[in-house]
DNA sequence: CAGCATCCGGATGGATACTG
DNA sequence: CAGTATCCATCCGGATGCTG
């Protein structure tokens, strides 16, 4: 039997971990809609479909190319619908699909605790920095 | 008056946004939530208090920089305790404060979001590929 | 209009070594 | 035991230029 060093322990966990991870529903949600862009798409989405340059225009600061990925992956996994109508110039509406928005309550549950609680956490974070400024 | 490009326009904009978001209650829960130790580390102390080693065991495949970074965060944010016990050696317990508990119902609203749509997503997905495999 | 391909700088996070 | 400090590879995301 070999004997590994705790770092090469923790790397097999790691490993281990990471196809759970790839796995775990939760998981993989979280990463979604934590993304930088995906809530801002989903909301922009929420009252209706919307034009790429409407949400260009719409999500101020976000560039074409985070844009464009941001659709892609909302499309591939199933939220977001894409629809090309081939005129002069082309022209491509998104919009929510019933899956993406059955997500809507859950951010906005997500919005409710923040709210609720961010006063909380403004004022452990004082207390916390002015307990570092002293020693 | 100056005329300004596009890319001066929307950096413009990201600057007003970053700003934004900085403020933005929902954002910055997503952002620690969504922290891929966070969620882990909630889930750990969530039947109770844990010392640093335990925390590290059970969280099999953290590096010891991350694990300190997350509950340094955590406590910070009150959402998490650090109780340190002067003895040799050293001991330091971490629990969850009621804010942190508090959160833990939202968790589950995610997991159960997950777990419930899941299959869809990964159909979609699925879906999606297959398309674009064909052309 | 709605993208795609490429390049590149900064942030993220792991490994390693050291400390009270 | 419970960290801190440093180094470094990797990845993320923005800018730019080009296309159907």
């Amino acid at each position: 039997m070999v004997t590994r060093t705790a770092a090469q322990l923790r790397e097999a966990a790691r490993e281990e971990y990471d196809a759970f991870m790839a796995t775990c529903p939760a998981r993989q949600l979280l990463d979604r809609i934590s993304d930088k862009w995906v809530s801002l798409v989903l909301t922009a989405l929420a009252d209706g479909p919307r034009r790429y340059s409407d949400l260009a225009r719409k999500i101020a600061g976000v560039s074409q190319k985070m844009l464009t990925q941001t659709l892609r992956v909302l499309e591939r996994d199933g939220l977001v619908s894409r629809a090309v109508t081939a005129s002069v110039p082309v022209r491509v509406d998104y919009a929510l699909t019933p899956l993406g928005r059955s997500l809507l309550p859950l951010m906005g549950a997500i919005k409710a605790w923040a709210e609720e609680h961010i006063e909380e956490v403004v004022a452990a974070r004082a207390s916390y920095d002015q307990r570092g400024d002293n020693g």
